[in-house]
RNA sequence: UGACCCAUGGUGUAAUGGUAGCACUCCGGUUUUUGGUAUCGUCAGUCAAGGUUCGAAUCCUUGUGGGUCAACCA
């Protein structure tokens, strides 16, 4: 057997170059740093299965680390779905950490720095230092704070820390350079004051560290070997380094930051502030409803974690800004739902058969596989009898050659039952058809044996005995948006593209052995596409959501 | 009027100076008791112009296009 040679995405080139310089394969750590204030997205599964994926092939740590700095923005509530999902798609972090767990280390590296003359305090306003920042093509200018004595900037400190100050009176600023061409690097703010409670620290501080100052720092004391972030990070990485610079003891590790390109969807967007406005403004039920592309919303929707690291991987992933097509990912689910479904019959629009020569009153249980084609999903019994519901349009009273299904005068398979024949029909006022009448072949029993069973019809067609089906809603999902990229026009506001036919809502009937179906169970309707039952099944109301149609080569053709 | 990053079929990626490959999409054939699946096939690409080289998607220069950077957010 040949291996076939993967070749390495740029990441792994850097790692692999590293551990060619003299890396020791041991040192090598990753990790997932979420903030939790808000719900994952099937962006972040790109960064999660990136990192996870790379602990798992040079069997390597990968901490979880929650990067709680901001207790405006976070709660616990945010920190159990991160776990929850990540989880569910099947990765084990190697420890559980808080960004807050290190709030009295980097407030000693603080106090520090300020001894060494390279951090101040500023108290002018966010508006005068905005200002002395300058812009991206002209320098800054210093703050008239920026030469405290140190003893003073220590005492000032101090004072901020024990909360004798307002909030947004002063903050601690790294003394670096006001005319580096990075913006980043003129004097950042290190500390600013905040006045509340922190879901993990609760009262203890009222001083919080900014991203900047904690990011680098944070990954320097877990000694994260590479710390792989999107590319919004790219020009932060000086003052990364800058700041790993400041406590760094070479015998060590320093760590180090590359970036890559978020991966976005067609037809979605992806930004927490855009996807907390569709939940906040009521465009969808809540962050998981199965629109969204949040990993709930998709594991509601009924993808399987599978389906997701699979698509993060042959996604790939690189430098450069894209627009992943969603078919991607859709194929991605059929591909799994293919391989571990089984197939059930439920008719989502029906017109009701009459079997004009089966004896009326009289059943019958036929054995029906639950799959065809795949070994060991077993079978069931599905009622029939003299009435039957099928799909609407899988009958037209005339048809040319290419309608495979049922017309006056012609025969369809009904799967795992019989040939019927079309004879007649009923129409109402409007010329709808309300009923079908046929007659079928007693010989053509599906699996009997028989010539007539063995019979090759062009058309099979799925269907429900009526005194037998169970009703059911179905939840028929479409494209939250219209448009391939919502969220990329300058003067279109994102929300002018949703789609208002993005949820239907059908009363189905579907086969009695679906009864016992549970919450998150999968299933393929055949012909129909693969359907999971969602959370809002009762006892004598099953809810199906539609997770993905099945290709339909018919329905495009007739396009 | 700056710095940095990026540019390969419609989409996502590979080729790391030596045959531009893979997947999705689209289209077509075969099989089929799912117009599904499977399977076979077609179409389709190196942003541009120069340069280096026996040889350039790859290296250099210039241009063009896109992105990022001025929150007491992360």
């Amino acid at each position: 057997m040949s291996e076939e040679k993967k070749s390495l995405n740029f990441i792994e080139q850097i790692i692999e170059e590293d551990l060619a310089n003299g890396l020791p394969k041991e040192k090598l750590r990753f990790r997932f740093p979420p903030e939790p204030n808000g719900y994952l997205h099937i962006g972040h599964a790109a960064s999660i299965c990136l990192n996870f994926g790379l602990g798992l092939k040079y069997n390597a740590p990968v901490n979880l680390r929650f990067d709680d700095t901001n207790p405006a923005k976070e709660e616990q509530e945010y920190v159990d779905a991160i776990k929850h999902d990540i989880e569910w798609l099947g990765f084990k972090w190697d420890k559980e950490l808080y960004s807050s767990n290190y709030f009295q280390q980097l407030y000693d590296w603080t106090l520090a720095l300020i001894k060494e003359g390279k951090a101040y305090v500023d108290n002018q306003s966010s508006e005068e230092m905005a200002i002395q920042k300058g812009t991206p093509t002209e320098v800054g200018t210093d703050s008239p704070n920026r030469n405290r004595s140190i003893e003073e900037n220590l005492s000032l400190f101090l004072k901020m820390k024990n909360g004798e100050f307002e909030e947004g009176s002063h903050v601690l600023r790294a003394k670096i350079d006001m005319k580096h061409v990075n913006m980043h690097m003129r004097d950042p703010i290190m500390y600013r004051i905040l006045k509340k409670e922190h879901h993990r620290t609760g009262t203890d501080w009222c001083i919080y560290p900014m991203y900047d100052w904690t990011h680098g720092e944070s990954d320097y004391i877990e000694q994260v070997s590479h710390s792989i972030c999107t590319l919004e990070f790219k020009s932060h990485r000086d003052l990364y380094d800058w700041y790993v610079e400041q406590v760094y003891d070479n015998s060590k590790l320093r760590p180090k930051q590359r970036e890559f390109a978020r991966r976005n969807l067609s037809y979605t967007v992806m930004s927490k502030r855009k996807l907390l406005q569709l939940v906040e403004e009521g465009v969808v039920s809540g962050w998981d409803d199965p629109r969204m592309p949040t990993i709930s919303g998709l594991r509601r929707r009924g993808y399987t974690p599978m389906s997701i690291r699979n698509f993060s991987d042959i996604s790939g992933i690189s430098k450069r800004e894209n627009v992943t097509d969603v078919a991607l990912l859709e194929h991605c689910i059929k591909d799994d739902l293919n391989k571990t479904t089984p197939r059930v019959m439920a008719v989502l629009n029906p017109v009701k058969v009459v079997i004009t020569n089966y004896p009326e009153g009289k059943e019958e249980f036929l054995d029906a596989n639950y799959n065809d084609y795949e070994e060991g999903f077993g079978s069931r019994l599905v009622p029939f009898s003299r009435e039957i519901y099928i799909e609407k349009e899988d009958f037209r009273e005339e048809a040319n050659k290419k309608f495979f299904r049922l017309k006056l005068g012609k025969e369809v398979r009904l799967k795992n039952a019989y040939i019927i024949k079309a004879e007649s029909c009923k129409k109402d006022e409007n010329g709808e058809v309300t009923e079908i009448h046929c007659t079928y072949d007693e010989d053509s029993k599906s699996g009997s044996g028989t010539e007539a069973s063995k019979r090759k019809v062009k058309g099979t067609l799925h269907w429900v005995s009526i005194s037998h089906a169970i009703k059911a809603e179905v939840r028929v999902y479409d494209r939250l948006f219209t448009d391939e990229a919502p969220d990329g026009h300058k003067d279109v506001d994102f929300k002018e593209f949703i789609n208002p036919k993005s949820l239907q809502i059908i009363n189905a009937f579907a086969e009695p052995s679906l009864k016992t179906a549970k919450v998150l169970d999968r299933v393929q309707f055949q012909r129909l596409g693969y359907f999971c039952v969602d959370k809002d099944s009762t006892s004598n109301k099953l809810v199906f959501n539609r997770t993905v149609p099945l290709r339909d080569s018919w329905a495009k053709q007739n396009k």
